[in-house]
DNA sequence: ACGAAACCTTGATCCAGATCAAGGCGGCGA
DNA sequence: TCGCCGCCTTGATCTGGATCAAGGTTTCGT
């Protein structure tokens, strides 16, 4: 369950420090967040927080990725965001959230009790501030979403998830090859796309066949085509892509 | 396309006084807000504000309803949100918005000019603090119409909405008759829930032969058969409802 | 190094919902 | 009052993606 991990650091030095719910705050108020926080770590699979289980602690997402999902009666799934790290799990003034939070790699928190926590946000206008630039930006990425759930085909799904991995990547890294890593297993995949897995494999096939993506692996791959990759996510030409 | 109306009041009276962005103000800042404030007025079917136009003013949402919608390049769109009175328009921080967004009957709006109102929020914790549980609300709301979007089937949409409506309604008018109005014409529906006109009036039509519901004219139903409707929605059976 | 389990691919078939098509109904302006 | 137009219903047909099915491949534990 509990994996051990290295990313214990200060705030000061912590990776998202400028990213995450703690971003604006300035070194008096790091001091207090470095006081209350404690880290853990879960396994990839590891359920982190089930649907209606009371809060104990709200968290920034540190390192690895997890995913949210709700489920119907009948067993059928649907992601409903994916949290990368500098995100953060749990809402203040809430004592419970709406879907279940699992590791899909090995993931660290950084963990706030949820009462002071919340005494916290009510003091420091810095962290609400922050906390809701974060809730907006997740509230645009819902949208969005649904857009592509509602509207979308599958060959648009596929593409227009594998142009965000690879905006994503290039943020990070800056050389020119664009290798992508599929954090998702095909079934995750699907999941997080509202299709079955079978139809995910087969437009991953048909778009390799194209020569739009190349696999090195399972879970790496490569865009070699970038403008048909765009064309295929059937969004407007924004143009707004750095080459 | 400005359309007159009386409810232009002093905030003390405003009829979303305690819902909307404003509930945890006290009076001295609700007069700031009241010096603030302009109304305005738009038609059913008039667009309110135009994806990627710059943003002049946020506003609260007074009487009536509005839908926010995205676009694909080839014109399928899909609705991303449905505004009614209390909701908030517009986020601080941002010059313009990610969708369109229309009036779906006559609507009047409480507007506050964004750089004002951007001062007020910094200054101001409770209206921070009560904007940021609109957002989550709001991301509440758009989680569960993924959910919706991508897994469940035409029925089980119709369902939903309906309930959802039904729910509503039933909050507001005490009474047992459950009369609803639907604020949607056959093709908004259709673009709320992900499916077409066609659709959506089969289903409504064979809700209405299975005797679950019954329509008195197109845009008043009233639910006949609750659990029914209920087990039609696919949702867990959550059990709180209020009879 | 081996075997099992988890994961992925590809093929065949089926079906829910889209699309195409043809009226019906009701409200509104002339 | 009539006729048009916007909206809704219902029927016929088509099709994209689900479902069912059968291996292939990678990973991991022993």
């Amino acid at each position: 369950m509990q994996v051990p991990n290295i990313t214990e650091v200060r705030c000061q030095e912590c990776p998202i420090r400028h990213r995450a719910v703690c971003a604006r705050c300035d070194s008096d108020e790091l001091e207090i967040l470095n006081s209350m926080k404690t880290y853990r770590h879960f396994a990839a699979g590891d359920v982190i927080l089930w649907r209606g289980e009371p809060l104990e602690y709200v968290a920034s997402l540190v390192t690895g990725a997890a995913s949210l999902s709700k489920t119907l009666e009948d067993g059928r799934t649907q992601m409903v965001g994916l949290l990368l790290p500098s995100d953060f799990i749990g809402r203040p003034g809430r004592t419970e959230i709406e879907f279940d939070v699992t590791a899909t790699t090995d993931v660290t928190l950084c963990c706030f009790n949820r009462s002071p926590f919340e005494k916290l946000v009510e003091d420091t206008p810095h962290v609400a501030q922050r906390l809701m630039e974060l809730a907006l930006d997740e509230l645009d990425a819902a949208r969005e979403w649904m857009l592509l759930l509602g509207r979308k085909t599958a060959r648009e799904k596929i593409a227009t998830f594998v142009e965000m991995l690879a905006r994503r990547s290039h943020v990070e890294q800056k050389d020119a090859p664009r290798l992508i890593t599929l954090y998702l297993t095909r079934d995750q995949i699907a999941n997080y796309l509202g299709l079955t897995l079978e139809t995910v494999s087969r437009h991953f096939s048909s778009l390799k066949k194209e020569g739009v993506i190349a696999f090195s692996d399972r879970h790496h791959l490569q865009v070699l085509d970038l403008p048909a990759l765009q064309e295929a996510t059937g969004d407007d030409a924004d143009g707004g892509f750095v080459s």
